[in-house]
DNA sequence: TCTCAATGTGATAGGCTATAACTTTTCGCT
DNA sequence: AGCGAAAAGTTATAGCCTATCACATTGAGA
């Protein structure tokens, strides 16, 4: 997984996969710097190619960052159903969250590109950011393994989800490291995760209750 | 509050109060399209001044946002203190909750400015940004209610405050509008609030039994 | 082989940030 | 009052980055 070459024309003009070498080497940029770090000329001149070239394959900037940003949800997608396949003694939705806190953590320039910028908002419902986010959804679905159907369980998953989402973002920031513990992130998480399973449990026996 | 003019010389040369008409001229760009919309040519173009002037009140661009950023928390504070103390059937806690949801979701741009670039987590901590910062913990923390002391109070600020979060920002990337009906947000948000009350009054009770 | 679409290049325009050197006010101090 | 320095503005200019244009090269298929 070194710096991306040419497949097979090595022989100068043309590069060979200049496309996906951008992708990545925009992604190993983002991930210190996050979206604002992405620069098409700095990218041009490393990958050995003029300025311009990257427009033959991106139409501008954002084209490429919302490819960026879906490369990213591949890796986070991946990253995630190691974590919910893997064996451990914590269940599924214990290993999703820590998995996602993790990567939201080490990783928090990609995080910030995929959750706290423009691109999602702004890309349509047919590309492949959207799907490669739809399958992030999913795995969180799989992971909560509830018992509880339709809009129940969607519901639990965006409480979960958001949760979550929250933990990292202020993690990120720096809100969670002052006069709080080092082990605080992680507590916090356990907390939320457990509360949110509690809920379910009780909405699950509510719903029982009604029928 | 309409357009920032000069206080005293309105004859020319000197603006009179450029610094701020910056910082609420900023704020309003910030407004509708996020940090990177702020523009400081644009800005000095609008106030009639030379595109040069605004860097004898900022050193930078990034000077420019921590300012704008820590008005922007002014402002979210005065709507949370207000939410807190006003009337109503519901607890502070709630309110809170509501206002603040309401806050990121009518003026998200600026909410991304304070919560999701890198203007927090750069500025130090004796700045102006991060008092006003420490105020919105510090109103939260008001809002709880808690009769917990010490870090069990603080954990469960935080549980809250991440959650809160997470769904301003989902709401935010219009993760929640999808499948899930229009009054998703509020029941959400209301869910959460009830789930960390009631981890709240468990916890406590378990602390009082260990006494 | 010939042609064309894809891909890459040099030249160039335009926008934004930032600095330098110079000018005009304002304000504090005697 | 008036002088002198600091504050606040101005024009000019440099540098970086995005983006487009017209032209060159390559490879693949008719």
């Amino acid at each position: 997984m070194g710096t991306r070459l040419a497949r097979k024309p090595q022989n100068a003009y043309h590069h060979g996969d200049l496309r996906d070498a951008l992708v990545h080497a925009a992604l190993r940029e983002a991930e210190l710097g996050g979206p604002e770090a992405v620069n098409i000329s700095a990218l041009a001149k490393k990958l050995r190619v003029s300025q311009p070239a990257p427009y033959r394959h991106f139409a501008d900037r954002e084209a490429l960052l919302s490819a960026v940003t879906a490369e990213a949800f591949r890796q986070f997608n991946a990253t995630l159903r190691d974590a919910i396949n893997g064996p451990s003694k914590q269940t599924k939705l214990s290993r999703f969250a820590r998995a996602a806190l993790t990567f939201g953590l080490r990783r928090h320039g990609i995080y910030r590109l995929m959750f706290a910028s423009r691109v999602m908002a702004c890309s349509p419902k047919d590309s492949e950011l959207h799907s490669a986010s739809m399958e992030t959804f999913g795995l969180l679905l799989e992971a909560l393994e509830s018992p509880a159907v339709g809009l129940l369980r969607e519901r639990h998953a965006l409480q979960i989800w958001a949760a979550l989402h929250g933990v990292v973002m202020l993690a990120e920031q720096g809100l969670l490291t002052g006069q709080l513990a080092e082990t605080t992130r992680e507590e916090l998480l356990d907390d939320m995760v457990a509360q949110i399973k509690l809920s379910l449990s009780l909405a699950i026996k509510a719903a029982e209750q009604e029928r």
